[in-house]
DNA sequence: CGCCTTTGACCGGCGC
DNA sequence: GCGCCGGTCAAAGGCG
């Protein structure tokens, strides 16, 4: 995985390779970035953090490569979705409650990969952070699962935000 | 006092 | 079959 392009399984690999380019193959990501970004900028300072979402994608089953996997429901391959987000910190506060239980180093890249999981009891959320090399004000936050409790933290709206990427990032 | 971070080891899958 | 690699666990320490 030099590139991201385990992100874009369906895009032809012309996805997040660029991170540079803004402009996405697959237009559901960016809608659905539009909509998450243009929904309230506020949102983007909750935490006196500035952020700006860059670039985004989603990863469903693997109905992208299709190949095999269709033999019994061993592994519960749960959908992924990927934020490229453009912040000076790595922890990216959304308003739940996350707990680090590991870290990585990653190839091909200079900083350490966090795993975090949502503490929430019965919410089996994961979520990574990993910052590019390339461009050390990007981190990526990668969310595995979805939240099926409330935020914790009532600090602001960004519930809503949440609530509506999911709805957005829903496969199908 | 309880929760969270840290860090090394362990495990399973995959490629060679 | 072996080695590599990514992901997870678990104990201990730290902080609020």
């Amino acid at each position: 995985m030099e590139n991201y392009q385990m992100f874009f399984p369906c895009s032809n690999g012309g996805g997040l390779s660029a991170y540079s380019q803004p402009d996405i193959s697959s237009g559901t990501a960016s809608d659905m970035f539009r909509n998450f970004h243009g929904g309230d900028p506020q949102a983007s300072g909750v935490l006196g953090l500035k952020t700006e979402v860059v670039t985004a994608a989603v990863e469903a089953d693997g109905n992208c490569g299709g190949s095999g996997n269709k033999k019994g429901e061993k592994k519960v391959r749960k959908p992924r979705y990927a934020f490229q987000t453009r912040s000076q910190v790595d922890i990216l506060d959304d308003g739940y409650r996350w707990r680090k239980y590991g870290q990585k180093a990653v190839k091909n890249n200079k900083f350490p990969r966090s795993y975090y999981r949502c503490t929430h009891q019965g919410c089996n959320v994961k979520k990574q952070v990993q910052r590019l090399t390339r461009d050390e004000g990007v981190v990526v936050t990668t969310y595995e699962g979805m939240h099926t409790h409330s935020i914790d933290k009532p600090t602001d709206n960004f519930e809503q935000i949440l609530s509506r990427m999911q709805i957005y990032s829903t496969p199908f």
